[in-house]
RNA sequence: GCGCCGAUAGCUCAGCGGAUAGAGCGCAGCCCUGCGGAGGCUGAGGCCGAGGGUUCGAAUCCCUCUCGGCGUACCA
């Protein structure tokens, strides 16, 4: 990337001033290329000489100059000047930024690849919502956050594992279990009341009559503290599958779907438990037995198996956490949850960190909570209120590409209102549609010059400023993706698929590519591949379709 | 109470230590007898929640406050 090779090209410029003495000794800020804002500044610029004006006791504009003297341009700079108060811009020369299409072109789809990963192996946990009712519409945030954020890493370099932790254990199984029950029953007209922390959404019922459609009323026979788990169990097979399905539409594909249960009967959460007390952080208290994550930094303590001999959800997930750091040596675990576990987060870095485990290790995505507006009114959601909109009903009202796109724009960080209507009524004039009609353009331009060989166009005759717009604008993207991977954020993505979209409409508009000019349409239609294969690449990264003709 | 997150154009949101604060939608204009107008161009519209501080420089960092979301269980 030019950006790096700007850097390196400062510091050494920097250490050499410093060694014939035009420049005092100190330490080296970090160095850092920026994208200038306004018209005029070029193409990169650093600030480097106002970072360093202080400790070196000299005035910035002389440091600049010092430097601008001292620096060894790569050919890709075509000049380098020196601004006040004390920048350093760089303009890249117009020979390069052409030939930088043939090498788009080359790389095609795999272009904005980086090479920050090494290969090192990352998993990215996401969704993994409760198997006891249908995805919402804000585990869609997750999915789409989580996946993206595959994409990237894996463009970045990175081996990338996708899992989904199914929580088919614990005591919401036992509510669950005991809800599908009370709707089967009551089905064939028995009269069994829902559990007191039962779930109380329609969609149970669903589950009771498709299973009395497939399996009849054989389970009325059955003892109810047997028919229970067995019910259960086919109710979350039922619901897994429906989760697929609503996934698989958003794109996405999971390597592994691992069960809570396949701890519990592996025996690894009480192992968990006996090597966080060989590590000297159980302790036993009032019955129960816990983790003394208040020594690790969390603000209290945490239980590990009640008083009542059963285990909690953070027992299964320090066995969980154990797996992955331990036994399947992920060099780095990404897991990503909602705001409402927010509060997990203490201690499972401190129970990461007593099992001996390099807390850096593992990262945890908090994104915000999803709010429903439907008919102006916020909907609560929660499948325990048996209140919420479901992530099916937003992709059949709204379409994946559009959800996917919406999602993943937003910084996890900020909360989210999800207007339905609103979604719908945009959908026609959705961002999204913006981008993919410009790659369908791409498309339509390519397929209508078919029978043209553009491979020896001369892409030096690309010197519209319109065309050079667009160059600069495709070489973002391997800064993005690399920025992305580093922060695990996704979301500029979207916004540079428009930047992109638009800098090809701009050109679009104002150079006609096919004309009786071989030499310039062939040069034009290079870089309209070139476009192309960008576009491609960062819808890609994205999760959503690249269509050729819409 | 304490902890985490947010507050930027009418609306939905980017920007998160640099040079005149951006985009989409909406609004007001303009551009088609040529490759897909689901397009292009121009304009109006901002005390960047409030107040202090740090810095050559703050929407961006620190402190206080206001409002909103989430968390603060022997729930998950």
């Amino acid at each position: 990337m030019i950006r790096d090779e700007l850097r390196q090209v400062l510091g050494r410029a920097v250490e050499a001033a410093q060694k014939d003495g035009e420049l005092p000794a100190i330490a080296v800020p970090d160095i850092l290329i920026e994208r200038p804002s306004g018209e005029g500044h070029g193409d990169y610029a650093s600030s480097l000489p106002l970072k360093m004006a202080r400790s070196a006791r000299m005035a910035p504009m002389t440091i600049a100059g010092i430097i601008a003297a001292k620096v060894e341009l790569p050919a890709a700079v075509a000049g380098l000047e020196v601004a006040a108060p004390g920048f350093l811009n760089f303009h890249l020369a117009s020979a390069w930024l052409g030939d930088q299409v043939d090498q788009i072109v080359a790389a095609g789809p795999d272009y904005g690849r980086v090479d920050l990963g090494g290969g090192r192996r990352v998993q990215v946990e996401f969704v993994s919502a409760n198997p006891t009712g249908p995805l919402t519409a804000g585990n869609g945030r997750g999915a789409a956050l989580g996946d993206s954020l595959a994409r990237v890493l894996s463009k970045a370099g990175y081996q990338v594992q996708r899992e989904y932790y199914v929580n088919d254990a614990g005591n919401q199984m036992d509510a669950f279990n005991g809800s599908v029950y009370a709707r089967y029953v009551q089905r064939f007209g028995g009269a069994v009341e829902l559990p007191e922390n039962g779930y109380p959404g329609d969609y149970i019922q669903t589950v009771a009559e498709a299973i009395a459609t497939s399996h009849g009323r054989q389970f009325l026979d059955v003892p109810a503290e047997e028919a229970k788990p067995m019910l259960g169990r086919l109710g979350v097979d039922l619901l897994l599958q429906q989760i697929r399905i609503d996934l698989d539409q958003l794109g996405i594909r999971f390597d592994e779907w691992f069960h809570e249960e396949s701890l519990f009967e592996a025996g690894k959460v009480s192992a968990a438990v006996e090597h966080l007390r060989a590590a000297g952080y159980v302790l036993e208290r009032e019955g129960a037995t816990w983790f003394a994550s208040s020594t690790l930094g969390d603000d209290r303590d945490n239980v590990l198996i009640r008083s009542n001999g059963v285990p909690t959800y953070f027992a299964s997930d320090a066995a969980y956490h154990q797996n992955k750091l331990g036994e399947r040596k992920f060099d780095k675990v990404i897991d990503i949850w909602g705001a409402d576990h927010q509060g997990h987060v203490p201690r499972m870095k401190a129970v990461v960190e007593a099992m001996g485990f390099d807390p850096a290790r593992l990262a945890v995505l908090i994104y915000q909570l999803v709010n429903l507006v439907r008919d102006g009114q916020v909907v609560r959601m929660g499948k325990r209120t048996g209140q919420f909109v479901t992530l099916r009903e937003v992709l059949d009202e709204v379409g994946p590409d559009a959800v996917r796109f919406f999602m993943v724009a937003r910084s996890p960080d900020a909360m989210m209102d999800f207007d339905l209507d609103l979604a719908k009524a945009q959908s026609d004039v959705n961002p999204v549609y913006y981008v993919q009609y410009a790659h369908a353009r791409t498309g339509g331009i390519l397929r209508r010059a078919e029978n043209i060989d553009f491979g020896d166009g001369d892409v030096t005759l690309l010197i519209d400023s319109s065309e050079l717009a667009l160059i600069r604008k495709m070489l973002e993207l391997p800064e993005i993706v690399a920025d992305a991977a580093q922060a695990l954020a996704p979301h500029p993505l979207p916004h540079y698929a428009q930047e992109l979209a638009t800098a090809l409409h701009t050109f679009y508009d104002r150079c006609r590519v096919i004309t009786e000019d071989a030499e310039t349409t062939k040069a034009r239609l290079k870089l309209v591949a070139a476009c192309k294969a960008t576009l491609a690449a960062t819808l890609d990264l994205i999760g959503v379709g690249a269509p050729e003709q819409m």
